[in-house]
DNA sequence: AAAGATTGAATACTCAATCTTA
DNA sequence: TAAGATTGAGTATTCAATCTTT
């Protein structure tokens, strides 16, 4: 096949096409999450991490995950999780507390504000996204992103 | 639909294609590029940012740009970039020259040192990349991948 | 020993202010 | 005034070490 003579696979080659995909990948990535993050902060809302955790924190039974859980969930490190969950529970989002079934775990807790702070930053956040990335895809463009990125995750 | 009932169409709602290729979008970048730098770690690489800017200085006219145009091509802010420059001056990847034109500006230009890590560090880039994008995606799904990455970069 | 979580110190990032030259 | 770049101070992230419980 014709690309592949130009650029073999082997040691140190790479198929033009992933090396596209995976640029493109990192920069629309972080210059869409930028774009967007940029308008909830003029709305005088907090950033997306935060938003990550009262979601995550929402969609559960009473509203609560243990530390390792959300962990899991949203591909954080611990460290870095035990100190978003200190801002947030600094700013009375979340709460945290002692788990019975297994001392070493704490639980996570939205408090009534975190959950109505989600509640209120929803439309804002829907709509930056609507702006950047549904006015540049159809739904079916979306649709096979969402497929091939999919893939990527190994899903 | 259940959907729709969670998140009805309107205001402040959005189709869930886009809502699914957004999240996905995240997820597949930051555990892609997490994935990736920990294996350039292990083989005692520097970040990627080091890698994209000796790969721009490479691509130009003796290996030289100026601060800001790196700037704009790596979608970096100002202070940023002044940092990240600083650090590879450091370790002596790159020297700053003042610039005749125009003495506001400053050129960045590639050391032998730097143009030499920069050779070094493609083939174990290349390779995790063909690990972790080339065994998921044939490279028709790449190529699709990044037409529609494209249009959601604007292009 | 391993899992869940936290913390001190070092590094990196962000915001706003600043400096120089165009 | 604006463009290019830098810097101090504050915030966030990372690494490694630590603590408690399983």
């Amino acid at each position: 096949m014709h690309l592949q003579v130009l650029y073999p696979f082997g040691m140190s080659s790479l198929h033009p096409a992933f090396e596209q995909a995976w640029t493109r990948l990192i920069r629309a990535e972080r210059g869409l999450v930028e774009a967007i993050e940029a308008e909830l902060r003029a709305g005088d809302f907090p950033p997306l991490a935060w938003y990550d955790v009262l979601l995550e924190l929402w969609r559960r039974p009473n509203h609560r995950l243990r530390q390792s859980e959300l962990q899991s969930e949203l591909l954080l490190a611990q460290y870095n999780l035990s100190r978003l969950v200190d801002r947030l529970e600094g700013a009375g989002l979340v709460r945290r507390e002692s788990c019975r079934q297994d001392a070493r775990s704490r639980w996570v807790v939205a408090t009534p504000a975190g959950l109505a702070l989600r509640e209120t930053m929803w439309p804002a956040y829907a709509a930056a996204i609507e702006r950047h990335v549904g006015s540049k895809l159809s739904a079916e463009e979306a649709a096979a992103l969402a497929g091939l990125l999919g893939k990527l995750l190994g899903r």
